[in-house]
DNA sequence: TATTATCCTAGTAAGTCTATAGGATAATAG
DNA sequence: CTATTATCCTATAGACTTACTAGGATAATA
């Protein structure tokens, strides 16, 4: 399952990515159109700024805004940012690999084998949709 | 990610798929074969059985067997029992649908769609393996 | 200088996860 | 019958994570 945190802020991504002038948008906006504690969204779109998906402006006129074009950014980036892992288990995982404590060999584990299987399919959709697919309320995925 | 509730319980799964008499395992035998403490697993395969996956003798040669061929029991079923919904977020799950609090309409949810596509996937691939297919350590999914 | 809005650290209540404890129950062996 | 074996069952505890909230610092604008 996915936590409140990831599904937050894909939400203020996709608010942000419909604004087409790459206008500042303040959190108090986003959080209302979207539902969103302002406090919580408050930091998640912080940790997206210190991860270089955000800019943002101070004080009056102030707020949030893109800095690539939402078709350039695929939604492994968000997931990987605000989620973790793709993958369901560790040692299945590209960018977060851990071995796991109980398994002697990953080559004859059943669980690594189905789940890598899984994680090849995610990554691919997640690979294959941008911010901008994720945008266009029109188009079916 | 996978807890290791559902781990522990798809490794153990597959060890008595893999007794091709359906005699009785002991948990011991289970939880040194699979590195799985004992007492965790112990409660792990308690609920599989009240879930009628698994049966069970008491005492002296007692142990947990398979109720049904593992040809018959697709990873959905097991996925769900141990971890739950196999969906990323519950307004597209099959099984553990709810209402996302936030979201007014979910026809026009970003979210809603995406993951909608991911649990497709997913779904299909979990469907299409059986704890027979996990079992074969030979056979690449 | 007043106002606005982000920046930043810290904390907290509630829930979940990963077990463990300890005894009750049932089956078998002798 | 009784000792042994192994599951059954409830309860609990410590660690961790989640979903926020508090409160002030900083910077930009008017």
């Amino acid at each position: 399952m996915l936590s409140k945190k990831t599904k937050y802020g894909i939400k203020a991504l996709v608010h942000l990515a419909r604004q087409e002038d790459r206008m500042p948008v303040q959190i108090s906006t986003i959080s209302k159109s979207e539902n969103i504690s302002q406090k919580f969204l408050e930091s998640i779109l912080l940790t997206l700024k210190k991860n270089g998906l955000l800019g943002s402006k101070k004080g009056k006129g102030g707020g949030y805004y893109l800095l690539k074009n939402p078709k350039e950014i695929p939604m492994t980036t968000v997931m990987r940012l605000l989620e973790g892992p793709i993958a369901m288990v560790p040692c299945v995982s590209l960018n977060f690999y851990e071995k796991c404590a109980d398994c002697p060999d990953e080559d004859t584990c059943a669980v690594n084998k189905i789940m890598l299987k899984v994680r090849d399919n995610t990554l691919e959709i997640f690979r294959n949709t941008s911010l901008a697919d994720l945008s266009n309320s029109k188009v079916t995925l």
